[in-house]
DNA sequence: CTAGTTGCAAAGCATTTGCCTGTGG
DNA sequence: CCACAGGCAAATGCTTTGCAACTAG
């Protein structure tokens, strides 16, 4: 279990270098610049085992397919940025707030999410306004 | 257009009385009580409806499907809480946060969404612990 | 009457799995 | 060598759509 194929070094590389979560499809196309035939279910298959290895964790978004990144990349407390115009995820580090009050009385917060929700740097250069 | 049949009365009856978001299978399951025959589709295609009537909005969540409520509920700022016992999801109002210096600079912050997770009252009742 | 509605079944879409070929060690 | 890995295609689960029968107004 776990060789080492060019298949999952495309993806591992793919993941890192990006510095932000990838989609499924992001991490397929990225990695397909190193082996062409690459399929999405090989893409899939080592996802999944790489997040079992605990080198991977998931992202889930709201409305939007889940997204992967590297566990030490997401050891410290964080959450994530979408951009409305390209989509793309990016990791906000930080955050301090207390939710533990928000939920109505009877109810035990556990944790929490934020996403936040603009353009990214690369949409702001390109157009300014519209 | 927009009928008055007994499948949207029981769709809209099921929303309204629930007074959280419920998902498409919660919105089925509560409005078979009224209509037993109601099939999946209806239920899809009325919340589209309700929605483009400006009556429901979707409330997309991380991880899971959407889940739908009237937009009067929804017309002040507020967030989510989804149990980890019961999964079922629940209005929490207001939030006084300021998350527009939390992103890297560049990025432009335009809006957010906040997930809480833990336990509802109800399955706190039945179990302190565990 | 007749256009909007419905239930059923089939179609989509993203993700998962089966199967058989290919290959790392 | 040979069990793991990969590609393809079929299967899944949730949501959407096509279609013929049904019904509100």
């Amino acid at each position: 279990m776990n060789r080492n194929t060019a298949q999952r070094e495309a993806i591992r590389r793919s993941l890192q270098e990006a510095g932000r979560p990838l989609s499924a499809v992001e991490v397929l196309e990225l990695a397909q610049r190193d082996v062409p035939g690459l399929g999405v279910a090989t893409v899939y298959r080592t996802i999944k085992t790489l997040i079992e290895d605990g080198t991977l964790i998931a992202v889930p978004l709201p409305g939007s397919s889940d997204r992967y990144e590297h566990r030490d990349a997401a050891s410290l407390h964080h959450h994530h940025f979408i951009c409305n115009d390209c989509g793309r995820a990016f990791d906000v580090p930080g955050c301090s707030m207390a939710f533990q009050g928000m939920a109505p009385p009877g109810f035990v917060v556990s944790g929490h999410d934020v996403v936040l929700y603009g353009r990214c740097d690369r949409c702001n250069q390109g157009s300014n306004g519209s």
